[in-house]
DNA sequence: AAGTTCGGCAAACACTTGTTTACTGAATGG
DNA sequence: CCATTCAGTAAACAAGTGTTTGCCGAACTT
């Protein structure tokens, strides 16, 4: 890559983070394009040379943040170990995560229902994107037999579900900094799972 | 009341409405005071005999959003029969409920994690005092001998996640305009109550 | 070495914004 | 009936907005 490219890639780099970071406490519908150039330490018309629009970066952010979550879903799915462990492992690394990535998991907390239609419907297909990932893994496990593929998608939708709005509220508890309530997040996550999977093997058709 | 009040309580309902209105595709962080003076009739300064922020706004309409809400789940609860007759109870009413204010439970669903600190509290407020009630509910069930009051308390979180979760779904599908989708979440969201129940009913103490 | 591409800039465009001010005029209460 | 209260107004404030324009100069191409 030229060191044209390379330039150009550094200011978009600097555009994505910039609104990231303005993003920790507004939404992205009330983001400005002067703002975010001005963090960038960019002239308002560079954002142009880089984006069309504000949401088109919102979709940006979106993959960025979505992909280091790809990463995340299939270092838990590949391992092994019994019921118990893949679950106590699952909420240690949504803890983790939410740790390490806080501006990107707040952010898509944020806009997914937020107020910009493309960057919703982004996130909402990379979400489906993980539930059939998570549906393919469950299949391969000899509880589901016997399972129709309907009640297996809607499981899986279940657990990415319930992985999501664990996450969410290890956020809040993050940003409150508050270390108990993080530990009875924990708690309460793998309870919940738990009963989710106690359910699953007790099921019997729909 | 005097016709003084009246009159007031007719402005302040105005701007309610108008805000609501607006809020239909944009959040509260993006609204404007003067967008919502001119949608609702009145002079930008008329705003502040009645509210002091914009965010005060935002508070009154999750209080009026959560009112509507609280009948409906003391309607839930307090019907009779048995799980089932209660999960497909529960699901039917959710779906009524988004069709009937949908106006009200968008902004909830938006400003759950928005960018207004004071209205994500107490939205968050709410949800928890809901999730007191289902837990004081679950309580008085036969199926709860044994259960430790953090266990139940964990799982009357999990049904009202749920719950919350289904009615966002709900909302897309409606504003999606797509009656089938509409099925499938009915259906997925009691095929995921079911299965936690049936958790439920073989969960012997953590 | 000459010519072209193109990321970034400053400036200007016409608005919109939140909030305060001094005011009006109808409902209120003595 | 007269004084007071007070919801609502118009006007002004300084400051911010998105987007387009023409231009510069460094990196590319040939």
């Amino acid at each position: 890559m030229g060191a044209r490219q390379a330039q150009k890639q550094q200011s978009r780099r600097a555009l994505l983070d910039a609104g990231l970071g303005l993003l920790a406490d507004q939404n992205l519908a009330s983001l400005g394009v002067r703002e975010v150039t001005r963090a960038a330490g960019l002239s308002p018309a560079a954002f142009y040379r880089h984006f069309p629009d504000l949401a088109a970066l919102g979709v940006a952010l979106v993959e960025e943040s979505l992909a280091s979550l790809h990463v995340l879903v299939r270092s838990v799915l590949a391992g092994a170990g019994g019921a118990e462990e893949l679950i106590d492992r699952t909420v240690d690394v949504i803890e983790q995560h939410v740790r390490e990535h806080h501006p990107h998991v707040r952010f898509l907390a944020r806009e997914r229902h937020g107020g910009v239609r493309q960057v919703r419907e982004a996130i909402d297909a990379e979400l489906g994107r993980f539930a059939e990932e998570v549906d393919a893994a469950l299949a391969l496990q000899p509880v589901s037999r016997g399972w129709s593929p309907e009640d297996l998608r809607m499981l899986a939708e279940l657990y990415v579900d319930r992985v999501v709005s664990t996450a969410a509220a290890f956020l809040e508890a993050q940003e409150a900094g508050d270390p108990g309530r993080e530990r009875r997040i924990a708690v309460s996550a793998r309870f919940q799972l738990r009963l989710i999977s106690l359910g699953r093997r007790h099921w019997q058709g729909s």
